[in-house]
DNA sequence: TTGCGTGCAAAGGTTTTGCATGGCA
DNA sequence: TGCCATGCAAAACCTTTGCACGCAA
């Protein structure tokens, strides 16, 4: 996890109070700059993009990479905190519908990442891609 | 599965060529186009971004999104059918660095995805988020 | 000969950075 | 007061595109 602010900013507060507003909600830097100066706001799209990687830093806020040339996605998820053990998510690539799994073979290969390759899995940052049940279906991939 | 090329131009026999004696190894498109400027090659960075985009299309090569600023990685896998199965990345939140996994146990996982939760998963866009050893050692986090 | 593939240069789009200013503690 | 965070604009970066030319079939 990375450092938090050293000050509340108005900025900040302004961008993580419409974030929280909208948990799970998708939105790209752009997005959440417009809205913010359609209120008012005189957030600049620096302070966007680096508020949005401090709280992605500290786990607040999720980011999602559809592919190299479109915009990068936000989404709040709020401090989860342990409670979320053998918790996972899953991303479909087509529909883009967020998956919340609890499952603990999943759970299992955090621990086999460790012991084996020592790499410490961090769950709530790690998004697994791929295709979910109704989109395989409707592009006949099953 | 795209469409292949019409004609066998040269450009892209040199492109292929160099791919194929580094069956597995990450390069980016800029690597493949220094690579081949070295070599006497006339080749275009267009051509060489055309034609990797091509053989990803064709199945050919397969292409790795780690983030969205960094360049895409391509490696060729050839017409093996199972492409790189058991290939995974970790990523450290860290230092950044791309440690490349080739491990079972990982590929079970995407059995278990498919069989249980019904969930295709796409190893080419997933991408374990954590921290790498020597990371945790200097963050005093083992 | 046909028209696909190429090369060059420029554009495109997203994200980062330099630097002076302003505001939090 | 000290210095972190901000805003603006410009830069950086990877990738795509327009267009005329060359080459494979």
């Amino acid at each position: 996890m990375g450092m938090r602010p050293k000050y509340k900013t108005k900025q900040r507060e302004e961008l993580l109070g419409y974030l929280e507003r909208l948990p799970g909600v998708h939105m790209t830097a752009a997005d959440v700059c417009d809205y913010l100066k359609e209120q008012g706001s005189t957030i600049g799209q620096s302070t966007v993009y680096r508020q949005l990687e401090r709280l992605v830093d500290e786990g607040l806020v999720n980011k999602y990479i559809i592919d190299g040339n479109s915009p990068a996605c936000f989404e709040y998820v709020g401090s989860q905190e342990p409670a979320c053990s053998g918790c996972f998510h899953c991303k479909c690539e087509a529909c883009g519908k967020l998956i919340h799994l609890h499952c603990d073979e999943l759970a299992a290969i955090q621990e086999h990442l460790y012991m084996e390759h020592r790499f410490r899995l961090d769950p709530l940052r790690t998004v697994f891609y791929g295709l979910c049940e109704e989109c395989q279906k409707s592009q006949g991939t099953v």
